[in-house]
DNA sequence: ACTAAGTTGCAAGT
DNA sequence: ACTTGCAACTTAGT
């Protein structure tokens, strides 16, 4: 890799934000040069554009680029309904282990290494922070809650041991704090207003970051149990678990997402070598189903666990759309996707209990259902609904589905079909996307259980028709539920309308082989209006303030509805017979 | 009170 | 490929 060496990076040592937190600042009273600094790696698994691993070497003697194995994340859960730990899956786990493995030989490359601790990272960070008599900590600055918690220890205690903190934002293209700020102090709630409070970031026309060619040795490490990176066996998942997911994924498949820095440079450097592709791309224009070649970039992995840098990424399309006269524009544009990234992470940032339902201020409160049947069908990829279910299984397999993809099946599960609450669905696609990133994830659920952001609850995408405009013939689905293969296009997104003579022949009996609609689309997205409407009148009515009693109330009326409902249905059917 | 805008719905018409 | 009717949401700004 190559990168325009910068002759000053002091631009990261004064964005500093006044909404952060005080020992986000630099707590270093005077202090000798040539010592001892920790680079703490967490995302941002990259040398470049990586100004803490830059402000980590500069003028230290020894330089421990460490990463701690946090047994929250990584360690093994057999109750999990799929392999992996109790956050995440097995695929997202096994590249970020790939990261780490790129990152090692990177630094090693650079005449250092990676130290692999294990352990609640706080505790293990102060505990070498005294024995490594390290004077300057670095890390980039992380705004989800779990690091906010973790960071508050660590720097409590490093600005008491007088240890110099140096903790930039690098993992989003602008400061969330600062726009919050700009704001009045409360995140824009809209793209549009994200965009014109954001402008043009501060770095966008000038050269990012230094091409390390050289880092200070790692110090003596005393006697404390270093390893290397950890295969995933070694952490203690099975053969049987690795080979199930292996055997079930065709080996192209799974390269598409292999971990780390040089993986992500090298995608990048493809992604942007098409001009017209780049200054051409539109979302919403991109189609689901491809699978032979997907439709977008592929990089989101990379950018959640930071071997991507976001802001080489923006200064990358930036200078390819200098060099043509028409490009599509935000929020459809490629820029337009890494400023959506952004724009999530800020709103998740300034919007207490984000993640949840309750106590959300921006989150509609809505009596959604705890059919847990209904949720293991979809999770499990036995709705009944090959658009839906092939999906399923692509997020199972993969570990990526594209966006419109995401939705159809985001929306499906809550507003569209099922009323299950989006908290249910968020779970599982936190666990097995590996691009799965806390802002984003919890804010497109939001934004497709129509909770918070969008609202037209009328707009379903239908689990039959919207897959069909772009693959007519099925061959997504044949893909991903072989079970379907033979299906004749007529039936592919409707098998259970096909007749016996077509299944028997397909050699998929529906009911037997593959199962039948859990619901029935028609009805159930007209009930799920109808809830809406009703639940939004609620929010209305008690100005957002709704209680647990009156959801209570308001999902017992469903229940009620429900139940007179199917006993109308059956009195008619009588007068029929 | 009213208007305008909001990442990407569907089905039917041209 | 583009328009339209559908039934109609919210938030922000005037």
């Amino acid at each position: 890799m190559r990168f325009s060496p910068s002759l000053s990076s002091s631009h990261y040592f004064t964005r500093f934000s006044s909404l952060s937190l005080p020992s986000y600042t630099s707590t270093s009273p005077s202090m000798a040069s040539g010592s001892n600094s920790l680079m703490w790696f967490r995302k941002g698994l990259r040398i470049h554009d990586n100004p803490a691993l830059e402000y980590a070497a500069k003028g230290s003697n020894y330089l421990y680029p460490v990463f701690v194995i946090d047994p929250h994340y990584m360690e093994p859960d057999p109750t999990a309904f799929s392999p992996g730990s109790a956050h995440a899956g097995l695929n997202r786990i096994r590249f970020l282990l790939e990261s780490l493995v790129d990152l090692d030989y990177s630094l090693q490359k650079l005449g250092s290494s990676l130290l692999v601790l294990k352990g609640e990272p706080s505790e293990v960070l102060i505990r070498f922070l005294k024995e490594w008599d390290i004077r300057k900590l670095c890390f980039e600055y992380d705004t989800d809650p779990y690091y906010q918690a973790l960071d508050i220890k660590v720097k409590n205690y490093a600005s008491v041991a007088g240890i110099e903190i140096f903790s930039p934002v690098s993992h989003t293209l602008f400061d969330p704090a600062d726009i919050i700020q700009k704001n009045g102090g409360r995140p824009p709630l809209s793209y549009q207003s994200f965009l014109k409070l954001a402008g043009q970031p501060s770095w966008a026309s000038s050269p990012l970051s230094t091409m390390i060619s050289w880092l200070p040795p790692v110090g003596n490490v005393g006697n404390c149990e270093i390893s290397k990176v950890p295969t995933i066996k070694e952490l203690g998942y099975e053969d049987i678990q690795l080979n199930s997911v292996r055997r079930i994924c065709v080996q192209d498949e799974l390269t598409l997402f292999k971990g780390g820095e040089s993986q992500a440079l090298k995608k990048l450097r493809e992604s942007i070598k098409n001009k017209d592709w780049v200054a051409n791309f539109e979302k919403p224009k991109g189609d689901p189903s491809a699978f032979v070649t997907t439709a977008t970039t592929t990089l989101s992995p990379y950018l959640k666990f930071g071997c991507l840098s976001s802001r080489y990424f923006y200064q990358c399309i930036q200078d390819v759309q200098k060099n043509v006269k028409r490009h599509t524009l935000p929020p459809v544009s490629l820029l337009g996707q890494l400023l959506w990234r952004d724009f999530f992470y800020t709103v998740a940032f300034g919007t207490p209990n984000f993640d949840q339902m309750k106590g959300n201020r921006m989150c509609k409160q809505i009596p959604w259902n705890n059919d847990d049947e209904l949720l293991a069908a979809w999770r499990d990829a036995r709705t009944g609904f090959p658009w839906i279910d092939a999906i399923m299984v692509q997020l199972r397999k993969w570990g990526w589905m594209h966006h419109l993809a995401r939705h159809c099946v985001a929306c499906f599960l809550t507003r569209g079909d099922l009323f299950v609450h989006w908290e249910k669905g968020r779970d599982v696609f936190e666990r097995l996307l590996i691009d799965s990133d806390w802002a984003i994830n919890n804010g497109n659920w939001l934004w497709l259980s129509c909770s918070s952001f969008f609202y037209q609850y009328n707009r379903i995408y239908s689990p039959i028709s919207f897959g069909k405009k772009y693959d007519p013939s099925g061959n997504y689905i044949r893909h991903f539920l072989p079970v379907l293969k033979d299906m004749p296009k007529e039936y592919i997104y409707e098998p259970w309308s096909a007749p016996l003579s077509v299944q028997t022949q397909a050699k998929c009996i529906i009911g037997k082989d593959y199962p039948k609609p859990v619901v029935s689309h028609d009805t159930a997205s007209k009930e799920c209006k109808r809830k809406l409407a009703e639940a939004y009148e609620l929010n209305k009515k008690l100005n957002g303030l709704v209680s647990d009693e009156d959801l209570r109330k308001l999902r017992r009326k469903f229940e009620e509805d429900q139940s007179e409902e199917s006993k109308s249905k059956r009195q008619k059917q009588k007068l029929i017979d």
